[in-house]
DNA sequence: TAGTTCGTAA
DNA sequence: AACGCTACGAACTA
């Protein structure tokens, strides 16, 4: 079901009575119009009809229903029998599919001709399809490594769990997603346990055509020598493990493993090819992940005979207030929950729908039963020990050789290291796609080190306390800000039953250990990385963390980890397994083969369109709102220079305006909104005027969990505002409605991660969107540019915006803001103030006077002015030639030229994703040509 | 409580 | 591509 039902009135909800009506005039800006003909923003091209006349998408979302049934129903047929499947079946299938389509033709559909389907059309057309190919979603391109899978195919997401295993997603809009095969998606591939054949195989039963020769040699030859070797601690000894002797043998020749590996005192053996250890695979074997359906099977089944509920734990009414402990948050049993809150009737149908589909993807796919049964030959592995300190560069040095590790942890056979008496609360039951997220960790009984991608809201956290449930031993929790430790502890307190002194805190604020054995410690990344001046008590607890073993760390946000010097955390944290945690994985860059090696293997990645239209996450209606300059300030913005074009762009009147229409508009519909700005001095002009309360990085920590109390908890507080902190690790279960003012600069993950907090509203309705993502954008500024940049990310995960030119009835506002030319040509002159102060150092003066007559504006502007003494000199040169420039009139050309460039520069600045893909397309072009 | 240093990201 | 620049947050010091 397309997730952004097209709605192109932003008041489909003010249905009943007279709330205040906001009629949103749709532009035709080129992306949120369907099939554009060109251009950068033809990508955007998702089936957005802006008139409901048109209306594809709606109908689409049906038939797509219906797809889905009929596949089911078929399935549940012929469940083991995969021969069924591929020929029985198949033209019941496509009889049926386009019954249930509305005799639309099978083939993409036509409302969503993006540039890459026209190239994959042309691509595709010589290829020798199947002749039951309507049936089959995947079409793979054999130069490029690329697969599209058609998701409106009734086994689309069965299609869909596998591809995400074995290749990058690179978009995914509603109806067509593009995959690539990468050396890295299939490293990713091969350590949860498929292995390379068992991939071809079932690529080819998903194709239209057979897997295409080069397809199947890159396969095969980029996984050779994947998955061979493991890195496995036991009893406080590092082993190198691997099923191929030959393998082993080959890797003690190499210079630097050779020396790492431990030679024992019986030196007999040499330090030739003799392979050490023998020791019979890993399985899963009765490992339970707590909290799964599986989990609670068990548990009933010890209890009572009857199989009935068994799905109920998973679907059932969430852990509710009633069954929380009373010092807990009521709201707080919400978020990650099974339980999304729409009808009871409805979501069982689904949950059993699900499982059917689960059931019947491992038939097809056979992941489990692969990895289990696929090791019958190699249940003998052999290992050598190597050194602890030279772990490090073994590692490097075999992902080098093209001989990536596996780590694992056998955690079951560690009794080296005290158990932690920690389980998740009886209460907690996880959802299907964190336990198919903790399944690839956990699949051989061992934990795995790697990454999982989930959206924010989408239960990041508890996951990774479901994972720490299953290994039970010390765990380190390391997040980017305070914040969110204190988050995190508070999320292992209400999730599990650990203890409230086995949870200890590590930041500048508070050192405490835990007592006993073993425990958790939730810290920041700077706390444990830095090396630099550390006090006393500090230093004492870096010794604690150091000196222990630990069975289990959590990364959170794990993409920060290869920068700099947060990966010194790794080396120096010995700890036995790995897990990385992020909403926003960057893709392709440099720093994810560093994260491979340091952290492991992508394990599991969501599609965020997918958990929305299943309701675990909310789903949003996204906006670009264009928000005229007024003259004023369209005459200055034009002057200035543009560290000052940003506050004004920023603090332009009608965006104010805008801001607190929207941000009135929401609180009569019972929101609660989150205004986010880059710049904290609009940021606190924002809050200021419209009396709001903000947190900032100035705000003290008690006064931010104070706020964020109110807000969640405090029906007055509906309200807050938010800079730069609110963009990592925040989360506020209670917002719906997201404001975006000053999106100068902002990186695609930002507008992702900030997208990301208002995934977890909790308000779910049938009717729609039930969060509500505004962008305000000067209109005729740079930062519509940056908009447009910014918003790709998005629009590769399927999102769409929508441009809104105009809020009616924002005039009529009583009490609006900046209404009179007066008022705003003084809000003017104060920002021009502000703006000598912030933008260079300013005199005394006029630090003085502006910090007197627009104390609303802060101190530490000022301070910022001051505290940049270094840079005087730079600065007020600067300032000079801006001023010429401005007088001469070549700031004007300036601008037009800037936009050129920033034209430009928008078209070739890409995802790096994309990039390539870019490349591959030109590089076909010039191939046919 | 403010100022300094370090680190991150665009 | 690499660099320098800015802005900001976190931790530490006095």
């Amino acid at each position: 079901m397309p997730p952004l039902r097209s709605r192109d009135e932003v008041d489909g909800h003010s249905d009943e009575e007279a709330r205040p009506r906001m009629v949103v005039k749709l532009s035709r800006k080129g992306n949120s119009s369907t099939a554009s003909g060109s251009g950068p923003s033809s990508s955007r091209a998702t089936p957005t009809p802006s008139t409901p006349a048109s209306g594809p998408g709606d109908d689409e979302g049906e038939g797509s229903d219906g797809d889905l049934r009929v596949g089911l129903a078929f399935r549940s047929d012929d469940e083991d029998d995969d021969e069924g499947y591929e020929q029985g079946g198949a033209s019941a299938i496509v009889a049926r599919a386009r019954a249930a389509r509305g005799g639309q033709a099978a083939a993409p559909a036509p409302m969503d001709v993006d540039e890459e389907d026209v190239d994959a059309e042309k691509d595709f057309s010589e290829m020798q399809l199947k002749p039951d190919h309507a049936s089959r979603p995947l079409w793979i391109s054999p130069d490029d490594m690329t697969i599209t899978l058609e998701g409106f195919s009734p086994i689309a997401e069965q299609a869909q769990d596998f591809l995400v295993a074995i290749a990058e997603p690179v978009s995914r809009p509603a109806f067509i997603h593009e995959y690539r095969l990468t050396p890295y998606s299939l490293y990713a591939a091969v350590s949860v346990g498929l292995n390379p054949n068992d991939i071809i195989e079932v690529l080819n039963r998903l194709s239209k055509a057979p897997v295409p020769e080069t397809v199947h040699n890159f396969i095969l030859n980029s996984t050779v020598s994947f998955g061979k070797i493991k890195l496995v601690l036991k009893q406080n000894k590092y082993f190198v493990e691997s099923a191929h002797p030959e393998v082993l043998r080959m890797l003690l020749q190499d210079e630097v493993i050779g020396q790492a590996r431990v030679k024992d005192s019986d030196a007999g053996r040499g330090n030739k090819l003799e392979v050490i250890g023998q020791t019979s695979a890993p399985t899963r074997g009765d490992l339970v992940i707590p909290g799964t359906e599986s989990a609670a099977r068990r548990q009933q089944q010890l209890q009572q005979q009857s199989g009935g509920p068994q799905q109920q734990p998973a679907i059932g009414p969430r852990p509710g207030s009633t069954a929380n402990p009373a010092n807990r948050p009521p709201n707080a049993a919400g978020g990650p929950t099974n339980a999304g809150g729409t009808g009871p009737a409805p979501e069982s149908a689904t949950a059993a729908r699900r499982e059917a589909e689960a059931d019947l993807f491992d038939a097809i796919i056979g992941v489990d039963e692969t990895d289990e049964a696929g090791n019958d030959d190699e249940d003998v592995v052999h290992s050598f020990e190597i050194e602890e300190k030279q772990i490090e560069a073994v590692k490097k040095r075999c992902q080098d050789l093209q001989y990536p590790m596996l780590e694992e942890y056998d955690f079951r056979n560690d009794t080296m290291n005290a158990d932690l008496d920690i389980d998740l609360r009886p209460i907690t039951h996880i959802r299907p796609y964190q336990e198919k997220s903790l399944s690839k960790m956990f699949g051989n009984g061992r934990a795995r080190s790697g990454i999982i991608v989930l959206p924010c809201g989408a239960g990041k956290t508890l996951v990774g306390i479901t994972a720490a449930c299953t290994i039970k031993k010390s765990c380190l929790v390391l997040c980017t800000s305070s914040v969110s430790v204190m988050q995190w502890r508070q999320q292992f307190l209400q999730w599990s039953n650990i203890q409230e002194h086995q949870v200890s805190v590590f930041t500048a604020e508070s050192k405490e250990k835990f007592s006993g054995q073993s425990g958790i410690v939730v810290s920041t990344y700077s706390m444990v990385a830095n090396a630099g001046k550390r006090s006393h008590s500090s230093q004492k607890m870096m010794n604690f963390l150091e000196s222990r073993e630990w069975g289990f760390v959590l990364l959170d946000e794990v993409h920060v980890v290869p920068a700099a010097m947060f990966r010194r955390v790794l080396t120096n944290i010995k700890a036995h397994s790995k897990l990385g945690l992020t909403a926003t994985l960057v893709r392709e860059d440099e720093k994810i083969d560093e994260l491979n090696y340091l952290v492991g293997p992508k394990l599991y990645e969501a599609n965020w369109m997918d958990l929305a239209a299943k309701g675990h996450i909310a789903t949003v209606q996204c906006a670009e709102v264009w928000c005229p300059m007024t003259p004023e300030f369209y005459r200055e913005y034009l002057r200035e220079k543009s560290r000052k074009r940003q506050l004004l762009t920023s603090m332009n009147p009608r965006k104010f305006q805008a801001c607190q229409f929207l941000i009135n508009y929401h609180e009569k519909r019972g929101d609660k909104i989150i205004v986010f700005s880059d710049n904290v001095h609009t940021l606190k002009a924002y809050a200021m005027r419209l009396e709001k309360c903000y947190i900032d990085g100035q705000t003290a920590q008690q006064e931010r969990m104070s706020i964020l109390n109110h807000f969640q908890h405090n029906p007055a507080v509906n309200t807050i505002f938010l800079s730069k902190v609110g963009d990592t690790s925040i989360d506020l279960p209670e917002a719906t409605c997201l404001i975006q003012i000053s999106s100068h600069f902002g990186s695609r993950r930002q507008e992702a991660q900030r997208l990301g907090r208002i995934l977890r509203a909790k308000r779910r309705n049938d009717e729609g969107f039930n969060a509500f993502f505004y962008s305000l954008v000067s209109k005729d500024t740079n930062e519509m540019y940056y908009s447009t940049k910014r918003q790709q990310f998005l629009v590769d995960q399927g999102y769409s915006f929508k441009v809104i030119t105009e809020l009616q009835g924002m005039d009529d506002l009583p009490e609006l803001v900046y209404k009179t030319q007066q008022q705003q040509i003084d809000l003017l002159s104060g920002i021009l103030i502000l703006g000598e102060g912030a933008a260079d150092s300013a005199t005394d003066m006029v630090g003085q006077e502006w910090d007197a007559d627009m104390q609303g504006f802060g101190r530490s502007a000022g301070g910022g002015g001051q505290r940049r003494v270094g840079g005087k000199f730079a600065a007020k040169a600067q300032r000079t030639t801006g001023s010429l420039n401005a007088l001469s009139g070549a700031e004007h050309m300036s601008y037009h030229e800037r936009n050129k460039a920033q034209n430009k520069s928008l078209q070739k600045e890409r995802h790096s994703m994309f990039k390539k893909r870019d490349a591959a397309k030109s590089k076909r072009a010039k191939d046919a040509a």
